[in-house]
DNA sequence: GGTCATAGGTCGTTGGAAAAT
DNA sequence: TATTTTCCAACGACCTATGAC
């Protein structure tokens, strides 16, 4: 008895379909004795609306896509919880993807045979897709970005501030007295700007301090993965003069970083303070447990689900440009015994 | 110029739309002057196909549902990934919803007017549904259990064997000549069974070791978080004769557990070892990186979908038990200076 | 008898307008 | 006239049956 219909459960209860309709829905009134009839006929059936088709109807699927670089990623991870969650309050649910970085992936995500006719939205955060290309593929797909900048005004976009995040953890550890600063995580050759972003964010802080920055202490990764953290700093340690604080573009690269003080003795913070961006919550369990720069993951969530949702009801046409708080979260990577 | 559809291509390239959805399906052949005119037609409009309106027709939505307790639980995280790499390349996508672990939740998605209905089948992580409660509510979706069991035979299930894994882990930690080895994660009420199997795992590594377990050295928690494990090992830690080890029931509670030690000033692995099950990343790149029982999520994610996706086609009407492989990895919660 | 194109019905639901009480 | 209920036409793509060449 897989799948009764509305005819079915007319049939049986002796009424049109459209009495049926209007018991399930409630948006038209229908007579106590007929609602009994039909609600008892209902439950005999078991009866359950096929949601694909009422969607056709509607026009509308209650759906949206959130689609990340690599879910395995804490950040993500953390971040499609509050998606999820953002996403329910609407009455809406979350359809899952990832890019793996691939601007293939990205692109084919966008194309015509994508599933992407399926969500009344997208909610993207891109790595290597440009902005024309996204222009040309976004055509009717309500689309939200989120981190990534990609070219200004374009799109409806949720981030940070990220050159006052970088330029807040830059200003700890020179408050904490540091003047060796070294820096893990730019791409200057990358089509994001976040990671651009964070170096102006560094070198702000360093300049305000009067201090001039060392090239060499600058060291890019092709993305913010734990063992990349780790090599950067085996880089560092390396030089002739290393240097006595981190900054990390965020907080698998820290950890990575750590990783590699551990091993070759380097205590945290004595010899090298370590910072990094994401408050995930893996930094708090770390040895030393992590500083780092906490975006405000449900806000930037909340923000973004309402402002898609907007778009999508037509009520927010014009792309916004929305900034979520942060916050510097002090832990015994930069001082070892914190107040909190 | 918001969606055209194949009513519109049809008129504009003046045939009919079964011509058109045979462009556009390629199952029909259609003659080269027609193809090239109608190409032109769709290219114009730029056609794309309203998945809604397929899915009615087709009466499949090609999405499945992953429902795991909190995505941003990395165990979980992992998974997803592996689920939507898996169910990708069946041509599916998944959708992700979170429960929580809260069972008002879990059976919320399962009852009359829940999205249910618009998925072709379940992947499901349960907390604490029970079993009966399950079976009377799963009627028509195709349902496909991970982790944990929930009576057996009642239900497509797909994990590791937890008794072997426990037994793995325990019986490694013996291997280093250690004696007096704790449990942490033991929940003797819980509706779920995993627990209770992992504890049967390192009872048998005990007895088969000639020991007799110490009963204050399991130390149940009612989650698998890192605080909880952190408070499991403060109470370890104060007993008149401490462990000289700990197999922790998942990664999260043996970080937890490793952060108490760190403060402590506890030395892993020379005074206390530990050990977990999950093969998160996070355990590579922690101090000391952990030493692990991990999972074959890649399998468990493969087994789940292609298990699913033959329940959804009809394949696959007997529920079927399927066992992943696992492995330990050997890191330095318990051997210094590991060989690989 | 193939090949290719068309008309028309179907999936299950919803909404407008008419018809019953 | 007001309230219920019914009929019928969508939503957009797919497919069976039918016919033209």
């Amino acid at each position: 008895m897989a799948g009764s219909t509305l005819r079915d459960v007319a049939r049986r209860a002796g009424v049109s379909i459209r009495t049926v309709s209007n018991v399930v829905n409630g948006s038209v009134p229908v007579s106590d004795e007929l609602r009994v009839r039909v609600q008892a006929a209902l439950d005999e059936l078991d009866y359950r609306p096929n949601l694909v088709a009422r969607n056709l109807r509607r026009g509308r699927s209650g759906m949206i896509a959130l689609v990340v670089p690599e879910l395995d990623v804490p950040y993500f991870a953390e971040l499609a919880r509050e998606v999820i969650t953002a996403a329910r309050t609407h009455g809406y649910v979350v359809m899952l993807d990832q890019t793996d970085g691939d601007g293939e992936r990205e692109r084919e995500l966008l194309g015509r045979e994508s599933r992407a006719t399926m969500f009344d939205g997208l909610l993207l955060s891109p790595l290597s897709i440009s902005a024309d290309e996204l222009r040309r593929r976004t055509n009717r797909v309500p689309v939200v970005l989120l981190g990534e900048h990609i070219f200004n005004g374009s799109f409806h976009h949720v981030a940070i501030d990220n050159v006052a995040a970088a330029r807040d953890a830059t200003e700890h550890l020179l408050g904490l007295g540091r003047r060796r600063i070294a820096a893990i995580g730019d791409q200057p050759y990358s089509t994001g700007e976040t990671a651009q972003l964070r170096t102006t964010g560094y070198r702000q802080a360093l300049e305000r301090a009067g201090l001039t920055v060392d090239e060499e202490l600058i060291v890019p990764t092709p993305r913010f993965h734990r063992h990349l953290g780790a090599e950067a700093m085996e880089r560092l340690l390396a030089l002739p003069e290393p240097p006595d604080a981190v900054f990390c573009y965020n907080d698998l690269l820290a950890i990575g970083a750590m990783h590699t003080l551990a091993r070759a003795g380097v205590r945290v913070p004595d010899d090298i303070a370590v910072v990094g961006v994401d408050g995930i919550q893996e930094g708090r369990y770390s040895s030393p447990s992590l500083t780092t720069v906490a975006p405000d993951k449900a806000a930037i969530a909340r923000t973004a689900v309402s402002t898609l949702l907007g778009v999508i009801d037509g009520s927010a046409p014009a792309p916004t440009e929305a900034k979520a708080p942060h916050r510097l979260l002090v832990r015994q990577s930069t001082v070892a015994t914190p107040a909190d």
